[in-house]
DNA sequence: TATATATTTTGATAATTCTAGAAATATAGT
DNA sequence: ACTATATTTCTAGAATTATCAAAATATATA
C-alpha cells in the first residue's frame, strides 16, 4: 500500500452518496447487489451511479461481475483490510515511549 | 457516527499530504507534533500546512493544544477507530447468509 | 514598547469533481 | 431483425478544492 492509493481510496469514500452505496455492499456480503438494485435503494440517476461505481472500481473498493445484462457489484473486503491497516499499523511507532502499549487489531473476514 | 460526518472524515484524509500529514501524527503518539516540526517533516509552505490542519480539525481527525507559541497536533484515535467501525461493523447483516461467519474486529486503544 | 517566532487568514488562480440529461452500447428474448 | 432491459459514455454547467504568496494575528521576551 502507498499513500496515493490509499488517498484515492478514501477519497472515493469521501462522498455521502458514495459512501452510503459502498456501506451497501459491505452490508449485501459475498451476494453483491445489482447497479439497478443500487440504483432504486439510493434513488440517484443511473448515470449518476454509475460514474460513483466507476469511482469505487478504480479504487479497487468494489469488484463487478456481469450476469447477462445485469452487474453484480461486491464491496472488496481485502482492500479495505489493507487501507485500515494502512492508516493505523503504525500507531505511536514515533513515539518516545514506542508502541508496546498500543493494542491495534483491525481484522475482517467474511465467509 | 452519521453518513455526512464520516464522509467528510474519509474527505479529509483523501488527498496524498494530507494523509502523510495525519499518518505522521498517528505514528507521533500522544506527544504530537508542532505545526512547525510538521512543516519540516512534510516540506511545504506553512499557509498551506495550515490549511491541511485544518481540514483534519474540523473533521474531528485530529486535536491541537497551544503551548506558548507553538501548537502541538495529535491525532484523534478514539474518532478513527469511530470511523473504520462506521465502514464495516455492519458487514454481511443483509445476506441471506447472515454475519454469523464474518470477524470483524477492530481495536485501537493508545497508551 | 519593540522585536522575534509561530501560525493563521486573506485573496486569487488553476484544477478537479459532482451531477444528471441525452445518447449510445451491450445482452437477451421474441 | 426487432424489442426490451440494463448500464455506460458523452457533454456541459455549477460547485468545490488545492495551492501558496502576502498580510495579519498571537504569544513571549528583552
Amino acid at each position: 500500500m502507498n499513500v496515493e492509493t490509499a488517498a484515492s481510496q478514501m477519497e472515493a469514500l469521501g462522498k455521502p452518496k458514495r459512501l452510503d452505496i459502498y456501506r451497501a455492499l459491505i452490508r449485501a456480503g459475498k451476494e453483491g447487489l445489482s447497479v439497478g438494485a443500487l440504483q432504486e435503494k439510493m434513488a440517484i440517476p443511473g448515470s449518476t451511479l454509475s460514474h460513483h461505481l466507476k469511482t469505487l472500481m478504480i479504487a479497487d473498493l468494489i469488484t463487478q461481475e456481469r450476469q447477462a445484462t445485469t452487474l453484480i457489484c461486491r464491496a472488496n473486503y481485502a482492500s479495505v483490510k489493507q487501507l485500515i491497516d494502512y492508516l493505523v499499523c503504525e500507531c505511536c511507532i514515533d513515539s518516545s515511549q514506542g508502541n508496546a502499549d498500543c493494542e491495534i487489531n483491525t481484522s475482517l473476514t467474511c465467509s
